[in-house]
DNA sequence: ACTGATATGTTATCTTATTACATAAGTTGC
DNA sequence: GCAACTTATGTAATAAGATAACATATCAGT
């Protein structure tokens, strides 16, 4: 089973700047990598993301205004995910928990509340950063 | 133990819009609200919030840029807050976890990351929408 | 070729947040 | 009191993030 999207030559190149990125990038920063592809306006970058985003291919960092290529091979489906972001380097760690995913479940559930998308972030300093 | 700050005028003002408020409201909303008391210009608005976010007194929901008074009666010391924001209504619904806090834990001290602040937002339709 | 859906290009605009600089008000030590 | 310092304010300008509106193009199916 591949779930892999088969992709526009826009959306490849916004997918590509930013898997060849090794921090999220900003949808801005996004378009000034591509100005020589020929991008020229927020937009473009902008309808791109939505649908890697729809694709489960890229995610949004809310407390970044930001976004990074999924770190899982074949994206797809994967439950609750979690980023750990660095306030100092900016590197970004992603993880699943399904502890947390059960948590949510269960305070939706009690609440008659229906989820469509969880956010988890943990801002901080990663460990590379506190030994220097 | 009060953990009441003695509050400036301005940061008065906005904690009290926000108190007032049945939602979230953004900065610029604030400011708008505020007119009518003298507030003229944006920064009026985010110095007060960065303030009371210090004390606690507000959160901000970061997939909404906008922020909320704390539900707690005394704020000052919780743990990790999640919120549920309704995207039909807007209501948002604070609640803390200390299982999804204890995960978290878990992952930054197997990583040796030092955590600051982290983020838990459930997006989603909630209860009374749901019937209607 | 005709139709409908999806993707693109471009301009303008809106919303959110910060920088820079000037002024006022409160606190501490003398 | 007043000098030195810190904190709060006021105001203007601008940066950064996101969307609306409208025109054009590309592609699949019939």
């Amino acid at each position: 089973m591949t779930a892999t999207h088969e992709l526009t030559r826009n959306q490849a190149l916004v997918f590509n700047a930013l898997t060849k990125a090794e921090s999220p990038l900003s949808a801005y920063t996004i378009l000034d990598r591509l100005r020589d592809d020929g991008f020229r306006a927020p937009l473009q970058v902008y309808r791109a993301l939505d649908k890697l985003l729809d694709y489960g291919m890229v995610h949004r960092l809310e407390s970044l205004n930001a976004f990074v290529a999924c770190a899982h091979p074949h994206c797809g489906e994967h439950g609750l995910i979690a980023f750990a972001i660095c306030e100092k380097c900016g590197q970004v760690s992603e993880f699943s928990d399904v502890v947390i995913e059960e948590q949510v479940r269960d305070w939706t559930g009690q609440n008659g509340f229906k989820p469509s998308k969880t956010t988890v972030e943990i801002r901080g300093t990663c460990a590379s950063c506190l030994n220097s």
